[in-house]
DNA sequence: TCATAACATGAATACTGATTCACCTTTCAT
DNA sequence: ATGAAAGGTGAATCAGTATTCATGTTATGA
């Protein structure tokens, strides 16, 4: 009568497990990235990844708990990228600048991103929370730096955060799912121009 | 053998019957709202209306389709909010903040608003499209006056106006799923200053 | 006042797809 | 070389609900 340590009906780890579990978890990416939560079944997921549906549930609790891990995956993946663009830069508005072109990029090459992370609202709350409350802190924090350091004008730092994140979020969009094909250096230079300036003659 | 014209399984109009859709419409918006698309079943909204099961099929030809029809209404209703608070103000800059105040209040009032609207992607993408795209359009149009009337800096209106729309967005999100309680007013002087000066020093 | 179109009912049907399970195969430590 | 443990299979369940339908009820125009 154990069941505290145990990890229960999945976790497993050796050699091809984990290889499968891999299979599975990019399987699961590109079909609901496709076809949307509801639509993906497992079984369109299982055939992509090449195994069969009892599989699925050797790795996996079920349907809600791939999706979730697809997105902290995602989030992590795309973090990542950003800290990688950004390091080193010290400036706060270039910094921002190039956050935004790392950003605008990762998206362009990953757009099931939106869908995936936009429907996780429905299906893992949390989830969703977590995605977006990170990438505020983080951008929160880096403006606060500024402000103290006189980069920046005085002004809200969360709500500024969010602004800006916004602005990210709605050109990715702009991008992947209603199709407008602006190139992304135009972009950049575009929003930087507001970041910087405002729009005010 | 009609069938052109004729109205099909729906759109019937007669006294009570305009009562009973709207009454589904109203519980479908409030339960959709509440548990999202999937979890909202048809019973669920016809307790909430006070109607039978078959009643909904008077009105409505499946669940997609009460869905469409509340994104077309609250896109309707919403745009005509906003006109409704920037009608006569000259000022593109001053437009833009009391139209970004008339969101955010609108939005606090209609929470439900998020869900309903970001799940469109998912169940009537059209919808979706439709729906920011119109803003959008509103949003570059009025950029584009203004920048030809000289009110602010030249720029890619079409970029600016999905920069400034995602700015919405993003903290009425901010606020009403992720429960950040700054008032309204104070978002809007912090957005506005972003607006008009950028945020360098 | 009654014929008829609208409107309403809710139990029965139908379908879809997630999850289970009894059994087979591969791996590898000893 | 061998027997667990880990990995894998896929057909058979099973649950949840959207949709249908045969049957009432209400309203109104002639």
């Amino acid at each position: 009568m154990d069941k505290a340590g145990t990890i229960e009906p999945k976790e497993p780890k050796t050699a091809r497990g984990e290889a499968t579990r891999r299979a599975l978890l990019g399987a699961a990416e590109k079909v609901i990235g496709r076809l949307g939560y509801a639509e993906a079944s497992i079984g369109a997921i299982t055939r992509e990844a090449g195994v069969a549906q009892g599989t699925f549930y050797i790795y996996f609790k079920g349907k809600d708990e791939v999706f979730s891990e697809l997105v902290r995956d995602m989030g992590r993946n795309l973090r990542h990228t950003i800290t990688g663009a950004t390091a080193g830069i010290s400036d706060r508005l270039e910094a921002e600048r190039e956050g935004l072109r790392a950003f605008l990029t990762f998206v362009a090459g990953h757009p099931e991103l939106y869908r995936i992370v936009q429907e996780a609202l429905f299906v893992d709350a949390d989830a969703y929370r977590a995605y977006f409350s990170t990438f505020a802190d983080g951008y929160r924090q880096g403006l606060e730096a500024a402000a103290l350091g006189g980069e920046v004008r005085p002004g809200d730092a969360d709500i500024r955060a969010w602004a800006l994140m916004g602005i990210a979020r709605s050109l990715g969009e702009r991008a992947v799912v209603f199709g407008k094909t602006t190139p992304i250096d135009d972009v950049v230079d575009s929003v930087y121009d507001l970041f910087v300036h405002g729009l005010k003659r």
